[in-house]
DNA sequence: ACGCTACTGGACCGGCGGTCCAGTTGTCGA
DNA sequence: TCGACAACTGGACCGCCGGTCCAGTAGCGT
């Protein structure tokens, strides 16, 4: 998926420096919290060698979630069932959903860190008299791929058992769960098991054997 | 349950046209977009009157979020069925989540300003060879009151249904609905009814008849 | 009409994400 | 082994933002 992209040897050195640095402080920090410097100064490198890296805040935290849904992605893909191909779509779905939370729920604010979404750009200055100019307007933001990779998956199975349902909809609801911060909270308290009983109760409500 | 607060006229006057400002951006741009100097700008006042009124970017959007949400809670507690009190819990449950939807549709970017949660202070810096004092730790963040409401009646209505549920945790997950991006976007597209009618299978997937 | 006081608004502050570039250091061909 | 070039590094710097401050202003009670 990723080309190698041979970098020198310092520099691997403290792309994982920081990366290590950055996730160490979101176990302790909210991500709203955490600035880049501090990341740079915890992982012991200057402010821009994170930038030089990863190229802006949400790029660092991408690449994170990245490194964390990999061995996930690769389970699914070619792993043995339950969660890899093999059981019915409903008891993938089950385990996946299992799957997803127990990651979530090991790195609580990652999440967070990045929503569902691509970064923004500004909006212009107008003042109250303003000029009836040309509408910026605002376009939907792109999802980041592990999302992406979680949707498609959520919304194939479904649809392989249900094709009345709208799955592509559904599978927005169910990972919406990923983004709520009482949700998020709730995890952190260890209440991993309480969410994936009530996953499951919504989707056996839905897929009956 | 808002004490009238006597206002001078011209208090009142800026207050106003402060939250239209608000809810005239909001409606253009995404939250992260919006300064708060671009709100006072828009208003046609200075900074100062905006935090002197409101306390906080999230003391903002706090008081518009109540503002939308006045006439749903006075529906539920004192209006006719099936919003209010007399119909059967399931139905109420269905009538107040297509509510629910349709009031975020109609205040698009509203959710995603506050998130479900209370602002946050920022964490200290550390280098990497760091000191290992006390840990200032992050501690979960409380929810606004809106939330907190509608969690509650959520919660309350599938408890009446079924007590063998955690109602609590399907509380949450049927709001976190409301934070995701992804969803929020296609509410902006007009796919309201696709929630509602997801929404719906859930919960009646669970409540049955 | 007058004075008290709440309100106003723009200058100001600390800090943040991101940029820049001069200096440094791995890497690789000769 | 060594030189030179490109990639990497890191800290100074920039523009902007949320929030504070306070001197000036203008509603409101009397």
């Amino acid at each position: 998926m990723t080309e190698p992209e041979r970098l020198r040897a310092d520099a691997v050195r403290n792309r994982t420096a920081i990366l290590r640095a950055t996730e160490e402080l979101l176990t302790r920090y909210h991500p709203q919290q955490i600035s880049m410097e501090q990341i740079a100064a915890a992982a012991g490198v200057g402010k821009g060698t994170v930038f030089h890296r990863f190229g802006s805040r949400y790029g660092l935290m991408r690449a994170l979630m990245q490194e964390r849904a990999q061995d996930l992605e690769s389970a699914i893909t070619a792993g043995p069932p339950p969660l890899g191909q093999g059981a019915p779509p409903r008891v993938r779905l089950l385990a996946f959903l299992t799957a997803v939370v127990d990651l979530v729920a090991r790195n609580k604010g990652l999440l967070a860190a990045l929503g569902p979404a691509a970064p923004v750009t500004t909006a212009p200055v107008t003042t109250a008299s303003a000029s009836v100019t040309t509408v910026p307007e605002q376009e939907p933001r792109e999802a980041h791929p592990v999302y992406k990779s979680w949707h498609g998956h959520i919304s194939q199975l479904v649809y392989q058992q249900r094709q009345d349902l709208d799955a592509d909809m559904l599978a927005h609801v169910l990972l919406a769960t990923l983004h709520s911060e009482p949700i998020l909270n709730a995890l952190q308290r260890g209440d991993g098991n309480r969410l994936d009983r009530t996953l499951r109760d919504l989707v056996t409500g839905l897929l009956p054997e």
